[in-house]
DNA sequence: CTGTTAGCGCATTCAC
DNA sequence: GTGAATGCGCTAACAG
């Protein structure tokens, strides 16, 4: 800046003013400029940041698996909000480990970025706390914070997995099984929950040996379908909580022929193409991306001083598409 | 840091000293960290980087689309490899646009990132030369540079669309279409070569009406694929640059009740459950990612004044999965 | 409209 | 082993 500023013959300061268009004569604004394209001068965001003790222009954002489309999409949401106002997402990828989810919050806090979201990992999420990471606003996407207060933005999951179930009943099945993630996380609570409570408003009372709460993966999705649907009196049609099972289970229907029905979470690509009847509980990914950029940026957009109004939460709706026959 | 050296009773120099870990006496130390666990004290990682004049912790991501699994695979690969370094992400999506590209660029070398990797845009990409940035190394991903210099990690893109077509040959194909990505873009050029190499290679020549340059979605690739099955003499096989395509491919062929055979740039999930037989190029999104961050760290970890060597650019491999009967 | 002074939070240099 | 001065690049606040 100070090259800059001799080049034009003036003080540094009159270079900084230039750049920041303040009122400065528009003759001399012509030299700085000229200079500053001469000498391929650019404005130093870290001194910048350091000085104006304020917006680094940075948003963090943290996720558990970048691999797992819903967290792109989740990323590519947020990206677009932020972008609007010309702010960069730091990014960390956590693998659903606490202990890195805790160095990574405090790394971005260190780094002065303006604001994090989060998809926690854990159960308990005090480390997770605005207040303990300097102030640093802190908004969760998919999951809930659980042992402190936040700014959430949530799925309807028990809306959806309701919905998709109901639709099988409505359809005629009685026997519907369910497939799907550990019940210690949330999404997998409430899904399963939703799967239920379909089911009481019909008056049934879905049977233990159809339900499945560990499978992660497909392969163990698949195992999991082929063994409730090899015993005796198998459901008719199956419950999945995420794509990756409702492939599992296609997997195993399609192996053992028999005509299961099928509905899960998560729309995707193809699942009008299946040789099965499929329901599928859809959802705007990309959305919770935004709508939890939009909180974030509500509190840092706030002024310093303004008293912080309550946690905010907003959930994401679905629509339940089915497709085949 | 001055509350911090106040309460243990030292001066901020000795504060810092004991962060950095050096020649403290212990007892010292002691005082000095329980001071920083009380304050709930965190080293202010931008004032950090101001005075080090060096290493800012983050490298850049700049990508198209991160809603295309390809890219945040890649950014995945990219993570760990700066995980391991305790490296930040900086990510940019630039939606294609050279506009965006470039301002994100100089955005990023602003605030000083360590290093960037960019999967280009455009088709000229002077403005993504390292000098031009102020010095922050570049490393080109998936498209290589024309117009600069820089160090790359390429996609066997020739490599493996030639290997897929050759083995719909070796099947006894002699009419087989192509449908991809536009001849501008550096991969379906590449892929574009490859599928006409393969034929060389047999002595045969692709006819033009078998040929569709231009469908970069899943609907426009049907109907593509459509056009061409439809056709007097239609190809018995297609090979698809992308796994878009090779969808918007199948669901022509599905509902033509043809048994054309595919062959697709790209491994998707399910390939294995399609009732045509299905020829893949697989290879690791990751991979690349990693790659490149590798080839960045490399220059980065240059302790400065040493000779820059030349360019390098390596190859992810490919290999080729046939599914189905 | 423009320049001068001072300091953001930290770490290098030199003293002690 | 520890402390005091100095400046990284920039910009508020105050002159002029």
């Amino acid at each position: 800046m100070r090259d800059v500023a001799a080049r034009a013959g003036v003080s540094a300061m009159t270079v900084s003013r230039v750049l920041k268009d303040e009122r400065v004569s528009a003759e001399t604004k012509e030299r700085v400029l000229a200079a500053v394209r001469e000498l391929g001068y650019r404005r130093d965001q870290v001194a910048r940041t350091l000085r104006l003790r304020g917006p680094s222009g940075m948003i963090g954002l943290v996720v558990t698996n970048l691999g797992n489309p819903f967290y792109s999409h989740l990323a590519l949401g947020a990206e677009q909000v932020a972008e609007e106002r010309g702010l960069r997402l730091v990014l960390g990828n956590t693998g659903g480990q606490v202990r890195r989810e805790r160095e990574l919050m405090e790394d971005l806090a260190a780094r002065r970025v303006d604001g994090i979201i989060v998809v926690p990992a854990g159960t308990s999420h005090s480390h997770l706390d605005a207040a303990s990471l300097g102030g640093t606003p802190v908004v969760f996407a998919s999951r809930p914070p659980a042992g402190t207060e936040a700014d959430t933005v949530l799925v309807d999951d028990f809306g959806g997995a309701r919905a998709a179930t109901a639709q099988l009943l409505t359809e005629g099945h009685r026997a519907v099984g369910f497939l799907g993630n550990p019940p210690a996380l949330f999404t997998g609570a409430e899904r399963f929950r939703g799967y239920w409570a379909a089911h009481e408003e019909h008056d049934l009372t879905p049977r233990e040996e159809w339900i499945r709460r560990g499978p992660q993966d497909i392969r163990a999705a698949e195992a999991a379908a082929l063994e409730i649907l090899s015993g005796d009196d198998p459901p008719t049609a199956l419950f999945c909580t995420n794509n990756r099972i409702t492939l599992g289970a296609y997997r195993a229907v399609r192996h053992l022929g028999t005509d299961t029905a099928l509905a899960g979470f998560d729309d995707f690509e193809m699942a009008d193409l299946l040789d099965v009847p499929v329901t599928v509980v859809s959802y705007d990914a990309e959305e919770v991306g935004r709508q939890a950029a939009r909180l974030l940026l509500d509190r840092i957009e706030q002024p310093p001083g303004t008293p912080q109004g309550p946690p905010r939460r907003t959930v994401v709706p679905i629509s339940v598409v089915r497709y085949g026959t």
